[in-house]
DNA sequence: TGGTAAACGAAAATCATTGTTTTTTGGCCC
DNA sequence: GGGCCAAAAAACAATGATTTTCGTTTACCA
């Protein structure tokens, strides 16, 4: 299985990008783009406003959702809804799908060879289907063990 | 292919079973029973409260979410979050997936064959993966006539 | 035919997200 | 470096979906 790995930009290249299409380049900005390289947590907006929080204690959640939206619009993030409540963003632009843990509501990476779900031709009544999301729900192996041992000290593995 | 077929139960069941687990059968549960039964369009609690309240103009929202979601927990039908803005509701308990048109967000149900979906061993992790749902995005054919041909006038085929 | 827990309706609260208004600032010209 | 101006930030009000609160009504079992 042969997958291509397409990510965000660096953060260097975004700042040039944003210069470059007439978008200007601000520390918040700079800030988010550092906090979503390489992130691999899903984040929500939310959790992207309290990390900014952290270095910027005046910053704002509109700017926050401003700046993904941008980056969205930019293709270098996509939205993902997967029903835990609040939009998640992932800088990962590969073509991937999801394992979502229903307890602790964290989200794995998973790259799975299928370019073969075909659709029953009479199924579809002339639907036009771009994309297949595939969304596996259980639970993670931390929450498994807490899961399982309920009346016990939950332990988990870092 | 074998496809099982599990429906919510007739409103007449779900009468004696509410009185049999303890909960109460009022006349505005009996009528949500009724609009639920054999519905395919995947019904937002705000759609259910519209139908419900063109025969009862006094009922509340609340109301609607409350049995809406007792019904989640008996069983009877599928909470959805198709990133369509408001959760959905499916009485239609047969294991399936979606067609979602991304225009009208109008939602169709797809029957797969898909037990084969291997999750490669080494990306699992100790997850365990309870439920695959596989969503489709893209036009359904009524979008599709009216996005081609944006400038005619839309012919859209009941 | 009561008594009582459950359900109801109305309205306020909450959560995620978006809009509006005012102030600040980045990028550019001199 | 100083000035300009549109874009972006901040502050905060508003929205839509859903939940909570609370006083009143009702289903249903004794
Ligand atoms: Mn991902
Ligand atoms: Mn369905
Ligand atoms: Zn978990
Ligand atoms: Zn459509």
């Amino acid at each position: 299985m042969v997958i291509e790995c397409r990510l965000m930009r660096s953060p260097e290249e975004l700042v040039k990008s944003f210069r470059e299409s007439g978008r200007k380049v601000t520390p918040q900005r700079e800030k988010i783009f550092q906090i979503l390289q390489g992130n691999k947590t899903h984040p929500t907006a939310e959790s992207v406003y309290a990390e900014l929080l952290r270095e910027m204690p005046t910053v704002s959640l509109k700017t926050v959702y401003q700046t993904l939206h941008e980056l969205v619009g930019m293709g270098e993030i996509s939205p993902l809804d997967l029903g835990t409540g609040s939009a998640r963003f992932d800088p990962n632009q590969s073509t991937h799908h999801h394992l979502v843990c229903t307890r602790c509501h964290s989200v794995k990476d998973l790259y799975l060879d299928i370019e073969d779900i075909q659709i029953p031709g009479e199924q579809l009544e002339g639907f036009d289907a771009g994309t297949a999301e595939i969304t596996f729900r259980g639970h993670c192996s931390k929450c498994r063990t807490a899961v399982s041992g309920q009346s016990q000290i939950a332990v988990h593995q870092g």
